[in-house]
DNA sequence: CGGCGATGTTACTGACCGGTACGTCCTGCC
DNA sequence: GGCAGGACGTACCGGTCAGTAACATCGCCG
């Protein structure tokens, strides 16, 4: 009971405001003066708790990390001996997020397209979560029993990520809806005939 | 000859300028002083030529959006009656170019997760580009004979813009690299057997 | 030669950007 | 009760943003 029964709100107010900010309108369109005003704080408090507009958006992705990797992970309780269904989970949610009028994409690929320059802080949270997410494809290529897991990893890879992209081009009807059954399609013709 | 023999370079410049900056930085990154002091010209030359900078980004999609269907159409006419063989040579020429390092990806799709809002001119190029690629990647699916040419139209253009963004996430070594092997497998598995 | 359109020059605007020096208030502890 | 220290706000900084006004200069064409 050491620790402020009520940590005082602020930082993460900022963080909160700042993540949905960022994501829904981009980083380089949001000022800090948006964000603290609807934060409902003053520029000095966040720049107490992050050191500059680039850690705030760092922090924001690191945010979003956690959050995908919980959205990515949700199927592997419900069928832990079943990666394929595993993958299936999160490609179903993401089939029905991608395909709803205004879906904005993946906040961390959309920060990469922002900031192409290698040492932004913001593009490195971006492209760990990128290399992290594809060892975790092709570990699940290789557990379905796909002849090329590498291959398949990365054909999987590129369907969601088009997914992100699509899905904030298109709305509604977008390609995402065939997402799918075009992945179960090239994961069949990726794994041997187990007949 | 009534035209200008030498009609004159300024706008040209700007224009040439404005697509190499906003390509390789991004439209909100780079500011009109920049385009116009490295095009060599005046700020009020460009705003003779363009009423804004969001007309000038327009500009420099529609540019984009004609290279791009020149580059796409490349196989048209060295295959003319095999449209598997067309879109075999754009996808050959994607993956060899996403998996360059300092590849960004491409300009409309960058430009959309820039400009959120649908009002936007630049993103309306954008929209209009990849509505018409849609278009013709499933009249491609229907000429190779696929049994659901919608679902497997909508299957290249998740991989192609997956490899968009995917290309200027991990550069040299990156899942493009499985591009033309999947979407081999997937036209495969989308083509009724013809033996 | 006269004139006109395209371009350059200079200087400026008001808004907004990220970031900060400094004062004030509130809380907990002795 | 009073003081220390942290949390917060007020007011401001210099720089950059997109865009413009007023005027000078060049070169082509009749």
């Amino acid at each position: 009971m050491k620790t402020k029964t009520v940590p005082p709100r602020a930082a993460d107010r900022i963080r909160e405001t700042a993540r949905d900010l960022f994501y829904r309108e981009g980083i380089r369109a949001i000022g800090v003066d948006e964000i603290v005003s609807r934060a409902g704080v003053t520029k000095p408090t966040l720049y107490r708790s992050f050191s500059s507009k680039d850690e705030l958006a760092a922090a924001y992705l690191e945010d979003y990390d956690k959050a995908f990797w919980q959205r990515f992970e949700l199927g592997s309780g419900e069928h832990p001996d079943d990666p394929r269904a595993q993958l299936r989970v999160y490609l179903e949610g993401l089939a029905r997020r991608a395909t709803q009028s205004g879906y904005r994409g993946c906040g961390l690929s959309n920060a990469a397209v922002e900031y192409p320059q290698g040492d932004h802080p913001a593009r490195k949270v971006a492209e760990a979560n990128k290399r992290a997410l594809r060892k975790r494809l092709v570990a699940m290529a290789k557990a379905m029993g796909a002849a090329a897991p590498d291959e398949l990893g990365d054909g999987l890879l590129l369907l969601i990520e088009g997914v992100y992209s699509s899905g904030q081009l298109f709305g509604k009807g977008g390609p995402a809806r065939a997402l799918v059954a075009i992945a179960d399609r090239l994961i069949d013709a990726s794994i041997p005939r187990k007949k």
